[in-house]
RNA sequence: GGCUACGUAGCUCAGACGGUUAGAGCGGCGGACUCAUAACCCGCAGGUCGGUGGUUCAAUUCCACCCGUAGCCA
């Protein structure tokens, strides 16, 4: 059946570790683990890898603003990635992370090899900087008014209104997302991929059968557009690796994600006997390597990728399979619908094979999105699975247990029927190859059909009154029974779980592909116990209703109403005493822990000449490195005050009510330490 | 705004290199059965194939434009 073993090595887009997997990223991790399990049930070699996406800008962010160091983020949710994917049965050869040694490596190995080549410039460009934060910002983080229609608080790429495109110097009234400040051009220098030198190489790649059709027709307007050069560094601080020899310039997150699946694979063939690196990633591997990545990441892995490791001479990738994405009821998933449902959540409530069922029921090798229709997704997986497939066993299973102590008879009672199940299996296998599992799917459902009416057209619950039947009874429920495993066995890369309890039922070690040409006679099963339950209407309400708890929960609680209530404002003063507070903007120099101090943070404040140590308790609110070089306000003429750790020279002002809710105050762009504030 | 896709029965989707009565599953309706997780089996239901115009003996299938939806614009 399987001619010859492939080698293949398959790999997931990496998703980002600055959040938690929810149902439209498992589209493409149950569409790729279906094919993975698929191939490797043909007998084939198949090695699935992925990882975490752990550097750039927002881990930075986000990791700051929880007051933890981004290594701390990228491994806690490393760890929630993996559990979601192992319950959602998606069964990586191995799981790793970009922010690890051996992406270090390769991407330190792709970048001086296309520089070596000269595929790489350097060149000064201006953008846009906050000077409180002490950074250049990416366009996602500025905000302002659209050039074109005026419209408020919009990124600094693109128009959310009207949908405009433009860089974020056009931007009006610019406003850095992070500080909160006016941001300021500034210049630097930065690495350029040149995608040029590439274009004759990419024009025959990508016309060589390795993308879909619809990919291609994209790709011809990108190059007619003219292929542009890649900015592939960033200014410090920025989570990433270093460039080599260029300290305080970093490669740009997009640069070393898809390097990522190299490090993957390293680092599995760094452990695993008898796995090369080599073998499938020289400029000769004889090896498969498929990507599967949403349609929105088509050009970094369409242009960029190949064209990067063309110039660092690694092999290309055998195809790119990019898929659409999920809308929810028909529409975008939307979190106060309750529609923005995360993996956890699914969990929760619902058994994951479904979701898998119900994804390959309407995955096509095409890039057009996917509907997750609640309403027909139970209505689908229980008809189909539960009411059809599953059943065929539980309607055959009782009369071979009680009559016949779960002895199944020793021929087939219908080659013929068989044969047909066993030669729609080729037509299957091709629809799975080609990815077009929900052709699959009909397939196999209509076998299912079949199964069902060859139980009623023989009816064994009459052949079971009938005396002196007993052979027969057993040849029909036996043949059901083996109509049944070839099933299970087809739906098997979709349903792992299933397959199993199935196998155990069967008793039968792990069906593989070629193990199903062989019926089971005079075989033993085991007693039966139900495979899947159904769906059943309230689980469904509770997880979306679980998911918009979800959401109230996410924000920060704060309820604006109720602070002038609880703390009404004061009797009025005059202005001579107001002035006898002398507010100054400090810059904190230096910001670390207090030993035997479980609130408080000691602050070495710059007052323009004058250098302060200050005690505040903001140590649950802000990490030390969240606080260095950012200017603040404080009050500079308090009296100092004698405390267990030393004397503490002034305050610095912060609004909330306290815990972690408590935000230091920040002066606009401009102010310099020791000016005064009135 | 430009580009690439998509728009077929209540729902989810097939299909047509242009040509007899446009298909399936689910739901709905009617019938039958009782082995089975009220599952399964048989039958029925009629959608101007998004809109307008064009090419043609003939278009839902080709072309143009329009409307709607999604994504991309590095």
């Amino acid at each position: 059946m399987n001619s010859k073993q492939r080698n293949i090595l398959v790999t997931s887009a990496l998703p980002y570790a600055n959040g938690p997997i929810h149902i439209g990223h498992l589209v493409e991790y149950i569409q790729t683990d279906i094919w993975v399990r698929f191939q490797k049930m043909r007998g084939h070699r198949c090695i699935y890898v992925c990882a975490d996406d752990a550097h750039g800008t927002p881990i930075m962010l986000r990791a700051r603003q929880e007051g933890i160091g981004p290594e701390q983020l990228i491994e806690r949710i490393s760890v929630e990635h993996k559990a979601d994917f192992a319950a959602f049965r998606v069964d990586f050869d191995n799981y790793h992370s970009t922010h690890s040694d051996e992406n270090q490596f390769c991407a330190n190995t792709i970048f001086e090899r296309n520089r070596d080549k000269g595929h790489i410039s350097r060149r000064v460009i201006t953008q846009a900087y906050d000077t409180v934060e002490q950074m250049f910002l990416p366009d996602r983080f500025i905000k302002g008014e659209c050039p074109k229609c005026g419209s408020q608080d919009q990124y600094g790429d693109n128009c959310e209104v009207c949908g405009a495109s433009y860089s974020p110097s056009e931007l009006k009234n610019p406003v850095s997302a992070v500080s909160g400040t006016t941001p300021e051009n500034r210049e630097s220098e930065h690495y350029f991929f040149r995608l040029g030198d590439f274009e004759e190489m990419l024009k025959q790649w990508t016309r060589g059968g390795h993308l879909q059709r619809e990919v291609s027709n994209k790709l011809d307007e990108w190059f007619k557009a003219g292929l542009q050069e890649w900015d592939i560094s960033r200014d410090a601080p920025y989570f990433g690796f270093e460039i080599p020899g260029h300290p305080e310039k970093f490669f740009y997150v997009w640069m070393d994600a898809p390097i990522g699946y190299m490090a993957s694979f390293k680092n599995l063939c760094d452990r695993t006997e008898g796995l090369n690196f080599d073998d499938f990633w020289g400029p000769d591997s004889a090896a498969e390597l498929y990507h599967f990545i949403g349609k929105d990441i088509i050009y970094f892995h369409a242009l960029f990728w190949p064209a990067m490791l063309h110039g660092a001479d690694f092999r290309t990738p055998t195809a790119i399979f990019s898929h659409g994405f999920l809308t929810v009821d028909g529409q975008k998933m939307s979190k106060s619908r309750g529609t923005f449902i995360k993996a956890r959540t699914y969990l929760d409530h619902l058994n994951p094979e479904y979701l898998r069922y119900y994804f390959a029921a309407k995955l096509g090798s095409g890039v057009e999105d996917i509907d997750l229709n609640l309403e027909d997704f139970s209505a689908r997986v229980n008809s189909d699975l539960v009411g059809k497939v599953v059943n065929i066993a539980s309607r055959c299973a009782g009369f071979i247990n009680k009559r016949f102590d779960g002895l199944l008879a020793a021929e087939i009672a219908e080659p013929g029927l068989f044969s047909d199940f066993l030669s729609a299996g080729n037509i299957i296998a091709e629809h799975y190859e080609q990815r077009e599992f929900s052709r699959a799917v009909r397939e196999i459902m209509t076998l299912a059909d079949r199964a069902n009416q060859y139980i009623d057209d023989k009816k064994p619950w009459i052949i079971a009154k009938q005396e002196g039947s007993d052979q027969s009874l057993q040849a029909v429920c036996s043949m059901g029974l083996n109509l049944f495993r070839l099933l299970i066995g087809y739906l098997r890369p979709i349903l792992p779980a299933t397959a199993e309890r199935s196998e155990a039922f069967l008793q039968v070690p792990a069906m593989s592909w070629s193990d199903l040409s062989t019926p089971l006679r005079a075989h033993r099963i085991a007693k039966f116990k139900p495979l899947m339950t159904r769906i059943e209407q309230p689980q469904i309400l509770a997880m979306v209703e679980s998911s918009k708890e979800d959401l109230e929960a996410s924000p920060p609680p704060v309820t604006p109403s109720s602070f002038l209530t609880d703390d009404p404002i004061g009797d009025p003063v005059d202005f001579p005493a107001f002035s006898r507070v002398d507010l100054r903007i400090a810059r904190i120099l230096s910001a670390g822990p207090v030993e035997g101090a479980d609130k408080l943070l000691r602050l070495t404040l710059d007052l323009g000449g004058e250098t302060r140590q200050v005690f505040a308790g903001i140590k649950a609110a802000y990490h030390p490195d969240q606080l260095e070089g950012r200017l603040t306000l404080m009050v500079a003429n308090l009296a100092p005050r004698k405390m267990r750790f030393g004397i503490s020279e002034g305050m610095v002002l912060a609004a909330g009510p306290g815990g972690t809710d408590i935000f230091l105050l920040s002066p606009d762009s401009g102010a310099q330490p020791g000016m005064r504030v009135k």
